[in-house]
DNA sequence: ATGACTGCAAACTCTTTGCACAACA
DNA sequence: TGTTGTGCAAAGAGTTTGCAGTCAT
């Protein structure tokens, strides 16, 4: 089931206007890029992305428009700290195993929050706002 | 309970001697310094506390020992994505949650693995070796 | 018109690498 | 004695910052 991009920039719009943020042409072509295509994509593959579509675009600019779509609900970061951040643009609550050897990041669908750690957060006084699980490994293909 | 250095020692030693490394003082002191201090450590961290015991350790030698670590089972590393890779000499299972604002990690001790995401990723064709949950939000200090 | 956003270049932080010397086994 | 491990210096990757100019509102 395709997105049609009015859709796509309808809800991005929505989420500006209500901060008071500004339209650019630069922030709808970043948001589209990344829900085109597949998950867990690298600042630089996102700005490569985006190069197609509107060349002479900064990858400074697409940092700043990444965090900037974090806040808003856009975007969820994962640091596996082997290399860079990826940015994964799928709101749908999952998981993800990442595997040693190639870095690779399979996702995991479906899979609910762990409502034990996030109880035991708000516990100790801490107000959650994600709980993010990352199963730690080696994928199919580095095992062979 | 206090665990005295020799049997901090023993520990490292025989893992060593299991792989057939050398034991030297810059590894048996930074395991030591990781032990004794409060958990989440960065490497400048671990490095500020050995030069204190062996002065002349290096940045380079920290880094090195913190990953021999990692794969002798006596530390775990914890890449939040806020500053540099932090290192947890803990071993018994817990999750951490992530202050967004100020970066400080809560221990959330006692917390089962995520059974369902390693059972998940298994069927993938993953082999899983360790679950990470890390709970994003927002502390006490950083709530007020 | 005015302030937010962008591009460019440069800086910055964290981590790794290359190489010569030291020291464990 | 033969490597493995260490220290030093330097490089490298990824990300952020400062500033002048542009563009959405």
């Amino acid at each position: 089931m395709r997105v049609n991009v009015e859709q796509l920039d309808a809800v991005i719009v929505e989420k500006l206007r209500a901060r008071g943020q500004r339209v650019t042409s630069q922030r709808l072509v970043i948001h589209r890029a990344l829900a085109a295509r597949a998950q867990h994509l690298t600042a630089e593959q996102v700005h490569a992305a985006v190069s197609e579509r509107l060349p002479g675009t900064s990858l400074p600019t697409v940092y700043a428009t990444l965090e900037l779509f974090e806040q808003l609900g856009l975007a969820r970061r994962l640091s596996t700290g082997m290399g860079p951040v990826l940015f994964d643009s799928r709101t749908a609550p999952h998981a993800h195993a990442v595997c040693r050897t190639c870095g690779a990041v399979l996702d995991l669908d479906a899979l609910a929050a762990p409502e034990g750690a996030l109880e035991r957060a708000r516990t100790g006084g801490f107000a959650p706002d994600q709980a993010e699980i990352v199963v730690w490994g080696t994928c199919r293909d580095c095992r062979r």
